[in-house]
DNA sequence: TTAATATCTCAAGTTAACTTGAGATCAAGA
DNA sequence: TCTTGATCTCAAGTTAACTTGAGATATTAA
């Protein structure tokens, strides 16, 4: 008698319908779980069942990834928001601060890479010397431990 | 007599120069070096010896891998940027195509996130059922080897 | 019922991008 | 000259984010 956690529109997953729903690889999702980012309950068996929320979840995880985020860092994001109640305002400020923060300024890096590059294409840009991508300057880059001092170079023979 | 690669105002730089002027290890530049992402000469001695050239070369490597490209690509983006000729236009333009497409898909994948974020701010939101950000859709993010299918969930029950 | 899948655990392997360490040589300042 | 401090090579270690493999149990389809 199994019926009890394998009826019909129950909201539990088994691990491969989850891997399959987020084009991810099973030990993907089994690594998410043991790592604490995802959450889920055993069945009698001992097979890992999951609410299909976890889906919203899991994608939350690789579009961050996708943005650069660490899984630590993810992790930090998904532990504000509750698993057993419904997220507050102040749940949402805290989770969406850093990260709007963080998309506001790569999205200015971006633009500015960007507008060096067409200009450059725009140029003709025979020469390095006056190459606004190649001698593009002031930059500060974090990168995890501590910034990085770049293009403190001067534009002449290269 | 050094005096040949040691004269005042030679455009040659040490590794631990080059390391301070783009606040990198020397270790790293020396793995730059072994993996030709920058080139160098050796002095008679056998030590390495960078144009200054390589600052810039270093803080496009720096920004790129900010921006989350790997160094193999980045390398592929160097390698079309010669390094005893002046580049061309279409130099320019093999190099910026494939960056500029990148680029700009990813302003738009952060912008998304972005008004997601600040629609959930905005809304008070306190209920998972009916945030924007949690329930965001339709999104397909590459990553390396394969697309992944992402957010196939309803929302409903979460 | 039986064969094929799917899961499980636990340990070890993988790739990228470096870092660290050992042992040796080189260069620069007092 | 002597002694730090910089470099060198080569091998091995490190962290993140998983993947792979072995050996065992569960579930499903025919």
């Amino acid at each position: 008698m199994t019926i009890f956690y394998v009826m019909k529109n129950d909201p539990f997953m088994s691990i491969g319908q989850i891997a399959k729903r987020t084009g991810s690889n099973v030990s993907a999702i089994r690594f998410y779980a043991t790592e604490n980012l995802i959450p889920f309950t055993r069945s009698p068996s001992g097979h890992r069942l999951f609410h299909r929320s976890v889906i919203r979840r899991i994608s939350f995880i690789l579009i961050s990834q996708n943005l650069g985020y660490s899984l630590q860092e993810i992790k930090g994001a998904l532990d504000s928001l509750p698993e057993n109640r419904t997220p507050t305002k102040a749940d949402w400020e805290r989770l969406s601060k850093k990260f709007s923060q963080d998309i506001e300024s790569r999205i200015k890096q971006l633009k500015e890479l960007q507008s060096k590059l067409s200009g450059c294409i725009g140029c003709g840009c025979l020469s390095l010397k006056k190459c606004e991508l190649y001698n593009a300057g002031d930059y500060i880059s974090k990168n995890g431990s501590g910034a990085r001092f770049l293009l403190g170079d001067k534009p002449d023979e290269s």
